[in-house]
DNA sequence: AAAAAAT
């Protein structure tokens, strides 16, 4: 421990990367004991504009240090005084209930040498015990919009007294619907404060949100540097529906997983594939957001602890929280959104490591799935199952039905039957989000709720192919496709060369290509 | 057609 080494080379030990940044001992002392050593570009950046009390727009996404960059100086900016009863000195608003917990975690552990308290307000929790704690006064307050605006108006907290707001995950928030809410709270703060606002991407409607909150701001930009870069292999098994459980399952024996997340599009599918795996003796877990808060919490902690090493999950899971370091993510339904499916498999990809993003497709999922690939830009490599007949999507039209046989149009002769042992092709980065969002972006900066924006005219912009039946028939430039003969779906064709991207940091300036990962400017 | 977040 850090008391037993003597104080000279305590002195010695304190001096780290961080000092220069100026945060007070307390807090380098704690981060020495966690054996942070080196900030990272966001942190270097961030921690003394901070500490100097301006504004920041930082655009940044988890696994950069984000979170470290604004708690380790708001700690310090909080240290000098106390908080009073019911008025919270700060407040960081964050999209769902696991970051909020992530956060607060932090908080706790770079502020074991201060005394400063904190509270979480999350739904699915008791309220009496959050308001109690409110009472005591607190430091922080960590919240996800709903609950605080629910205590808010109940008369349990005055936000007077906020002169720090942290906005995190603005574009996680948008997506979520919770812009209203944010520019309600945000409303009932004193103007006077200091701001920190924080986003993946700046879609306009982001923009929007952080001129109207920020005051002359310093605008820091950075992304992974590109030696951690990831390099996501992706994969697309087609199967029969009733063949999907059984697919996933000879999936993950025959893949080295070390963890995996399973998407799931609906809730109860996740209750369902959870149950199924377990009697089949694979060590797994379920998360959605109908499931207890609690049992949300210590499933996620037994997977991230590795007691867990499958996690079968709602799309809660595939922006709403952070884990890192995963070697696999199945897609056992293909999300109906397409950026959903970028979100996803953004989950593999350990630094450094290779990740493996393997999507099971039935052939209902055909539009879904060309949907993906035009986004993305490229064909998902198909990817066959062990001892599993891949299903041949020519034989099926969009709705999956059959299509009749020996017709007309019929499909040419297979040339060769599918190969067992197709290899995915590898795809360098695919999924860097810093670029995938902007272009995800691009497509969705519609500012009303995500429930009317599904009823209104996204629908429609889905990839439609005009020329899709053709191309299912008479094939062309079906080289290297394995597992599939000479029945190449025509989807899997388009634009293959673009497979693999490697991916660049988009630069705030437009022309700088000066580009180490970090940037600010100004 | 579904998921998240307030009850």
């Amino acid at each position: 421990m850090f008391a037993d080494i003597p104080t000279a080379d305590a002195t010695v030990q304190l001096d780290t990367g961080f000092a220069a940044l100026g945060l007070s001992e307390p807090v380098l002392k704690a981060l020495v004991e966690k054996g942070y050593t080196t900030p990272t570009p966001i942190q270097e950046q961030a921690i003394p504009i901070v500490l100097m009390g301006r504004d920041v727009l930082g655009c940044a996404q988890t696994g950069t240090g984000k979170t470290a960059g604004f708690t380790l100086p708001m700690l310090d900016i909080l240290s000098g005084s106390r908080a009073r009863a019911r008025m919270p000195r700060s407040l960081i608003l964050e999209p769902t209930r696991e970051l909020a917990l992530q956060v607060a975690e932090n908080f706790v552990q770079y502020g074991k040498h201060l005394k400063l308290t904190h509270a979480l307000l999350i739904g699915g929790e008791s309220m009496s015990e959050q308001k109690e704690v409110l009472t005591r006064g607190v430091d922080v307050l960590i919240a996800t919009p709903g609950r605080l605006i629910d205590i808010f108006e109940r008369g349990g907290l005055l936000l007077s007294d906020v002169r720090v707001l942290v906005i995190d995950e603005a574009d996680r928030m948008l997506d979520m619907g919770f812009i209203p809410d944010v520019e309600r709270i945000v409303a009932m703060l004193p103007p006077l404060r200091q701001t920190l606002f924080f986003s993946a991407t700046m879609a306009p409607e982001i923009k929007r949100l952080a001129d109207a909150f920020l005051s002359n701001p310093k605008e820091i930009s950075v992304s992974k540097p590109a030696s951690v870069a990831t390099t996501i292999t992706e994969g697309l098994a087609l199967v029969a529906t009733h063949d999907k459980r059984e697919a996933l399952r000879r999936l993950v024996r025959t893949e080295d997983v070390q963890n995996a997340l399973i998407f799931c599009n609906r809730k109860r599918d996740v209750d369902i594939l959870y149950k199924s795996l377990t009697r089949h003796k694979f060590s797994a877990g379920a998360l959605h957001g109908d499931m207890p808060q609690s049992a949300r919490f210590a499933t996620l902690e037994k997977f991230k602890a590795g007691e867990i090493r499958l996690l079968v999950c709602s799309d809660v899971a595939a922006r709403g929280i952070d884990i890192g370091g995963l070697s696999h993510v199945f897609n056992f339904d293909v999300p109906h959104h397409a950026e959903d499916y970028v979100h996803r498999i953004g989950r593999t990809g350990r630094a450094g490591l290779e990740g493996r993003a393997l999507t099971l497709a039935t052939p209902e999922d055909r539009l879904a799935v060309e949907a993906i690939q035009k986004l993305t830009g490229h064909a998902i490599p198909p990817l066959a199952v062990e001892g599993l007949d891949p299903v041949d999507w020519a034989e099926v039209d969009s709705r999956g039905r059959r299509r009749s046989r020996g017709g007309k149009g019929a499909s040419p002769p297979r040339a060769e039957k599918a190969s067992k042992s197709a290899a995915p092709r590898r795809v360098e980065a695919a999924v860097q989000p810093a670029v995938d969002e902007m272009q995800l972006k691009a497509t969705r900066q519609d500012p009303r709720r995500s429930s009317e924006r599904m009823r209104g005219d996204r629908r429609t912009d889905t990839a439609r192919e005009p020329r899709r039946d053709r191309e299912m028939r008479g094939l062309e430039n079906r080289d290297s496709v394995i597992g599939f003969g000479a029945d190449i779906p025509a989807f899997m064709q388009i634009r293959r060369r673009t497979a693999v991207v490697r991916m660049e940091t988009p630069s705030r300036n437009e022309g700088g290509d000066h580009n180490d990962g970090t940037e600010i400017a100004a």
